[in-house]
DNA sequence: GTCTATAGACCGATAGAC
DNA sequence: GTCTATCGGTCTATAGAC
């Protein structure tokens, strides 16, 4: 899990270009390019084109997972719960140019199901906004909160908007659909 | 515009393996052999891949365009609204399989920014949701209610929920975050 | 850790028969 | 409208030198 600094340029050129032109849009070739070394290097730090794509999404995944254990330290579940929601307004804003992207890919998709590492913080953060509730409404209710947060980012709409800006109004209305 | 039977059979198995692929990852073999018919047939359709993921783009927005030209014919704008609201949930728990990763994928939302078809509903859309605010707080408040509901269909934590249940909630949820 | 060079499959796209 | 056959190019992946 912790990346040799080569490793680091290959992931973050990933993430990059996965966003800019969709997991199955991106080769090899213009990753190895973006970086500025040939295919084989890349090759050297990762045996298949899969094997970068899940530490790209790892790697997006764990600065989620850096948000939800500082969340899960808090004192009450509502204290938690707020801590959480700002976290990931945070990270979204930062991230707002491929985070998005990322996250909707099919291929990315994919692998949440796939993999355990995914679902044991999908199951976390689940646990953490809406508890034992496990009903129709909280469940919608919760989807849309996360959906919400992750797509209003990078939304035509607020395109041209400041990252400030845009923090303030979508933490706003977090709490507010949090209620 | 108007499709021809070949011409929809292709659209149609392309919007499907889109959604399941992304467009990157899409071939015109993937898009030929959905139908069965040879990658030549398919050419004959449509001369470029280029071709067919703006016909496929388009398909999918042509169902938004018949929503927000029935709710534009409605008495007031505050009906109009809350008839666009109505028909974006439907379109959305209809389509929750295809609609979210197709409106995401990197190279759609491309499109969208190029082809004056897709900027001319975006406008319709923002004109009849907000009016003649232009604010911040008016933008990002638009941004997530659309977000919400495109993104929340085909999150995880509603996959196994009826599409009626989902279409209640969400529509209930709409028309809180709209007032 | 990076390179050159290459293998074999698949890509988008075209020609021409039916 | 669909087919067979093919083009040049790019894809993932590997071998082996430095």
């Amino acid at each position: 899990m912790a990346l040799t600094a080569a490793q680091n340029r290959v992931v973050t050129a990933a993430v990059e270009l996965f966003a800019r032109n969709g997991v199955g849009g991106t080769s090899l070739q213009m990753i190895a390019d973006e970086i500025g070394v040939t295919k084989a290097a890349v090759y050297h730090q990762y045996n298949t084109k899969d094997e970068i794509v899940l530490a790209a999404a790892e790697a997006e995944l764990a600065r989620l997972e850096s948000v939800l254990s500082q969340a899960e330290a808090a004192g009450s579940p509502k204290q938690a719960r707020a801590a959480l929601v700002a976290g990931i307004v945070d990270l979204a804003v930062e991230g707002r140019r491929t985070v998005g992207s990322i996250l909707n890919d099919p291929v990315i998709v994919g692998f949440f199901a796939d993999h355990r590492m995914f679902r044991d913080v999908m199951t976390r953060l689940r646990r953490l906004l809406i508890g034992d509730d496990t009903g129709p409404e909280a469940r919608v209710q919760t989807a849309i909160l996360l959906a919400a947060i992750s797509g209003a980012v990078m939304h035509p709409f607020v395109a041209d908007l400041d990252d400030e800006v845009l923090r303030t109004q979508l933490l706003h209305m977090a709490v507010r659909l949090l209620q």
